[in-house]
DNA sequence: CATCGGACCTGTTAGC
DNA sequence: TGCTAACAGGTCCGAT
């Protein structure tokens, strides 16, 4: 489910009620994630008081004195705040109970997610090989076009390798490369410059809108607070397949790269 | 190295 | 109405 705008999103719903306040209690109802949930991480959270939660990539980090809490949310992951009264729902495997007496859930249902520990002052190994934040001064086009030389496969496969740039999933990729005018199935090593130019501009804009939007609402992501994003108005092709392009009304195209479904309009991307 | 396919799971929907 | 197959926002890992 989640890409990087709906993770940011995810934080920025936390933050309020998550930082300063103290974890009284961290139920495991069910540890058969990814990877199991390790015991020391009930271990280490317990009696802590949350100082930041932050995000690197699509994972979040709960920092506690000692280390962080390392979450991601996998495809069908969320975290929800509830009260004490409410019920547990199918697939609610984790919950911490805060101090303030709101409990933050998370929820699920394909248990793709994880949640581990990395020590203060260590990188953990899942963090360890990843590329740059898209917003960030060592994402840019230079970056993109050096390391796509000789590379064959789909620009749009390139574009989602968390070693290029982090946080460009799915749906975004798709956006993003229609805004440049791409064709997906291009391959990486024949884009030139100029067109990472306009790439690199566009990921980082179609991610901040996203954002701002509080994310894409497809079937099922909400916020902590239960409110959906509203992005998905703004989708020019992902999931629009024989639909008008927005731009010149041929219909949108279905292809698929990497065995995932990509959209594109084979008019404006070239 | 780059690239590919399989693996991990459950729920929803399209199609017969 | 019921069954089955395809598909879903991620990404790791091993084989080639």
């Amino acid at each position: 489910m989640p890409e990087l705008p709906e993770v940011e999103t995810t934080r920025r719903g936390l933050e309020p009620h998550l930082v300063g306040a103290r974890i009284a209690a961290f139920d495991v109802r069910e540890a058969r994630l990814r990877w199991p949930v390790p015991a020391e991480l009930v271990e280490r959270l317990v009696g802590q008081r949350v100082s930041a939660i932050r995000r690197r990539s699509k994972y979040l980090l709960i920092d506690v004195d000692g280390g962080s809490a390392l979450v991601h949310l996998g495809m069908s992951g969320s975290l929800r705040f509830d009260a004490q009264t409410d019920p547990r729902r199918t697939h609610d495997h984790l919950q911490l109970h805060l101090e303030t007496g709101l409990l933050l859930r998370y929820n699920d249902p394909r248990r793709f997610g994880c949640w581990l520990w990395q020590p203060a002052g260590e990188t953990h190994p899942l963090l360890s090989r990843l590329g740059p934040e898209p917003f960030s001064e060592d994402f840019d086009a230079n970056r993109l076009w050096r390391l796509s030389r000789g590379r064959q496969s789909a620009v749009k496969n390139f574009l989602m390798d968390p070693a290029i740039v982090v946080g460009v999933g799915n749906i975004y990729a798709s956006e993003a490369l229609f805004r440049a005018g791409i064709d997906p199935r291009r391959a990486a090593g024949r884009v030139a410059l100029a067109r990472y130019q306009r790439l690199a501009e566009v990921v980082r804009t179609v991610l901040g809108e996203a954002i701002d939007q509080g994310g894409t609402t497809l079937r099922d992501f909400l916020r902590p607070q239960g409110t959906p994003g509203y992005f998905a108005q703004s989708l020019n092709v992902y999931d629009r397949a024989g639909a008008a392009c927005r731009r010149c009304a041929t219909p949108i195209r279905r292809v698929v790269l990497g065995q995932r479904a990509s959209f594109y309009c084979p008019q404006c991307q070239r």
